[in-house]
DNA sequence: AATGAATGAGTGTTCATTCAT
DNA sequence: TATGAATGAACACTCATTCAT
C-alpha cells in the first residue's frame, strides 16, 4: 500500500505539474498576441484573462503579477526565436557559409516574428533590473553559436581580423532592422532582396580579397 | 482708434505668439528629461507640470492631451538630433569622406543623446498612426543629405553599385545600436573603438578595390 | 446483513462524529492563534487552511463560511476562558473570599489569554446579530457562579446592599482591563500589583465597615 | 504692485488652507458615522466619498490612503471626546467633587458617543504602530486633568493612599463600560442609575472613613 | 492667461466561495 | 471525505482631463 502510494505519488505530482505548465502556456499564449499588438501598457489583466478564457484570479495563481507575466512573455518570445534560429542553422562545415546561413535564418525568424521583435525592444525598457539582466543573458546565449562560427572563420583566415563583438551584433541588429524599420524597408525592397543585400553587404565587409571568389555566390547580390 | 488698434494688432499678435512658443518650449523642455528617463507611461501630467513650474491646466492650453505632448517631445527630440547631425557634417568635397564624417557625427549625437534615441524607439510604438507617419517623414527627411552623399558616391564610382536604401539605413541603424545595445557594447569596446570599427566595416563593404588605397585611413581600423 | 448493518451503524456513526469533531477542533485550533494575532480581517481562509494542514474546501465542510468560523473561534475562546475561570475558583465557604478568588482567577486567565480577550472585543462587532446574542448569553452564563457568590454575600450581609448587576460587571470589566489597557498598565504596575490593587479597591467599595477587619488581608494592598 | 501682491499672498494662502481644512472636515464628518456603524473593514472608500458628496479621487488629495483616513477619524473622535469632557468638568475647589464631576461628565460623553467609543476600541487594533502610539498619547493626555485631581485628593488626605494609575484608569474603563457592555447594562439599569451606582462604588472604594460623611451625597446611591 | 481642485472611469490585485475530481 | 484549481465581484488607488475661478 505504502509503496503503491509512493509509486503513485510521483505520477500524480507529475500530472499536476503538467497541468500547471499547460495553464501557464495557455495564459502566455493568450498574452503574447495582445502584448505584441498593443504593448503591456495598453493591455489589462482582464483582457488577457478574457483572451485566455480564464478568470483574472487564475492568472495570479501562475504569475505573481502583471510584471512577471510581461517578463515571462518577453523571455518566452526571445527563447522561441533563439530556438527557431538554432533549428534553422544548417550544419555547415564552412564557417563563413554557416554565418551566412545563420544570418538568413535570423532574418526569416524576424520576418515571421516581427511583432515579437518589436515587443522585446519595447518592453525591455519597462522591465525591472532583474528581468533586464535575464534578457541580456538570453541574448548573449542565443548568439553563442554564431559567435563560434565567426571566431572560427577569423581564426581560419576566411574572415579578416575584425572585432568579433562588433560584427556579431551588427549581424543581429541588421536582422532586427527588418522589424524595427519595416515601415521603411518594406515598401522599398522585398524581404528576399533585403536579406540578400544585407548578407552581401555584411560579408563584403569582412571576407578578405583572397576568399572573395570562393564566396562569390554570397556576394553576388551587391553586383 | 480702429486704425491704431489695427496697427497695434500685428506686433501684439507676434508678441502673443512668441510668448506662446516660449511656453510650449518650457513645457517640452521639462517633459523631455522625464520622458527620456522613465517613459511616457511612468510619467504623469502632474509631474510634468510640476517640473515645468506651471499648472496642469496650462499644459492643456498648449497641447490637446498627453498623447500630443508625448508626440511633440518625440518629434522635438528627433528634430534636435537631425539638427545636430546636419550641423556636425563638414562640407566635404569627397562624398565618401562626407559619408564617413556624417556617420561619425551621427554616432556622436547618439552617444550624447542615448536616452533620446531609446525614447524614440520606445514611444514610436505608443503613438497614433498620424504621429507615426510624422516620425517617419522626419526620419526620411533627416537622412536626405546623407542619401545625397551616398548617391553621389555611387554615381561617381567611388562606391560599389549597392542598394542605396539598404546601405543608408544600415548606417543609421548601426549608429543607433550604440544606444540600443549599449549594455552590450559599452563594457566591450570604447565609444571611439566602436565608431572606428563600424565605420571601417561599413565602408569596407561598399568601397570598391580601386579606391581602397585612397581611403586607407578610413579602413585602417579593421587591420 | 441488514441487522449487521444496523448493529454496525451506531458505532460507525459515533466514529464518524468523533472524526468530524476532531476535524472541527483541528481547524479551530489552527484559526485561533491566527485570529488572535491578526484579526479576522487580515487572515484569509487559505492561510487558516494552510495552518491547519487541510484544504480550503474542507473548511467549508465543517463551517458554512468564514463568518461562522470566526464566530466559532470567538465562542470557543470565551468558552475556554469560562472553563478556566470556573476551574480556578476554589470551593470556598465564605462568599466574599469566593468573590476575591474568582476575581483573581479571572485576572490570571485574562493575563494568559490576553490576545483572546482582545479578539472577543474586536470580533464581537463584526459578528451578525445571532452570533452576538450567543456571545452575550455565554458571557451571562459564565458569570453566573460569581453572581451567586455576590448575591449570597449581599444576602448574608457581608457585602453592602449594592446593585449586583453593576458590581458584577465591574469585576469582569476591570479584569479585562489588564488586556484592554495593557499598554498602559504593564509599564506601570506588575500583574501581581495590578490584581492586588484592583481586588482591594473593588472589595473596599462593597465590604461594610463591620466586616473590614475580617477581610483585612484582602484589603491590605490599598493602604 | 509688488507690495500689494505680497500683501495679498498671505490671505490667499490662508483662504486656501481654510478651504482645504473645510474639505478635510467634510470628508471626516461623512466618514465618522459610517465607520462608527460598520467599522473600517466594511466601509469602502466609494461609500465614504458618496456620503461626503465628493469623488473618490478627492479623498486622496486630503488623505494619503484609507489607513490615514481611519486614523484621522479615530483620533478626531478621541479628541472630540476629550474636549467634551474637559468642557464638562466644573471648576470645583474640592478635588473629590471634581473627580465625581469628571466621572459623571465622562459617562455622559460616553453615552452620547457610544458608537465612537466602540470605534476607538475596534479600530485601535487595525492601526499601524505609529497610529497606535498617537492614540495612547492622546488618551494619556486627556486624562491628565483627572489625574491631577486624584493626586491632589490623595495628597490632601481626602482619598486613601491608593495607586493613582490604577484608580484613574478604573474610572475611565468603568465609564467606557456603558458603551462596551451596553447590551448588558441598558436593559438592567437606567443611565442615571448606572452613573450614580458606579460613582458611589468607585468613591466608596477610595474615600477614607473620616471623609465619608462629608461626601455622603456622592456615596448615597449605594444605600 | 493661468490655476489647481475636482472628477470618475479604469487599474492591478485579493480572497471568500464553489465544484469537478 | 478531501482536494485545490477556478471563479469573479469587490477593493483601494491612480491619473488624464475638465472647469470654475
Amino acid at each position: 500500500m505504502l509503496r503503491a502510494d509512493a509509486a503513485a505519488a510521483a505520477p500524480e505530482e507529475a500530472a499536476r505539474t503538467a497541468r500547471s505548465d499547460a495553464r501557464r502556456r495557455q495564459i502566455l499564449a493568450a498574452a503574447v498576441p495582445l502584448l505584441e499588438r498593443r504593448g503591456s501598457q495598453e493591455v489589462g489583466m482582464q483582457a488577457i484573462a478574457a483572451e485566455a478564457g480564464v478568470s483574472v484570479g487564475l492568472i495570479y495563481r501562475y504569475f505573481s503579477g502583471k510584471q512577471e507575466l510581461v517578463q515571462a512573455v518577453t523571455v518566452g518570445v526571445l527563447d522561441e526565436m533563439a530556438r527557431l534560429v538554432s533549428q534553422a542553422i544548417a550544419p555547415e562545415v564552412d564557417p563563413v557559409r554557416q554565418i551566412a546561413g545563420a544570418f538568413t535564418a535570423y532574418c526569416t525568424v524576424v520576418r515571421e516574428n516581427r511583432q515579437a521583435v518589436l515587443l522585446t525592444y519595447r518592453e525591455s525598457n519597462t522591465l525591472p533590473a532583474e528581468g533586464r539582466a535575464l534578457l541580456k543573458e538570453l541574448a548573449t546565449r542565443s548568439v553563442a553559436p554564431l559567435r563560434e562560427a565567426v571566431e572560427a572563420a577569423v581564426d581560419g583566415g576566411r574572415l579578416r581580423p575584425i572585432p568579433v563583438d562588433v560584427f556579431l551584433y551588427d549581424l543581429v541588429t541588421v536582422a532586427h532592422s527588418w522589424a524595427l524599420k519595416h515601415w521603411y524597408f518594406s515598401p522599398r525592397v522585398s524581404f528576399e532582396e533585403f536579406v540578400a543585400a544585407q548578407r552581401a553587404l555584411l560579408l563584403s565587409a569582412v571576407i578578405p580579397p583572397a576568399h572573395r571568389t570562393e564566396y562569390a555566390d554570397l556576394l553576388a547580390d551587391l553586383a
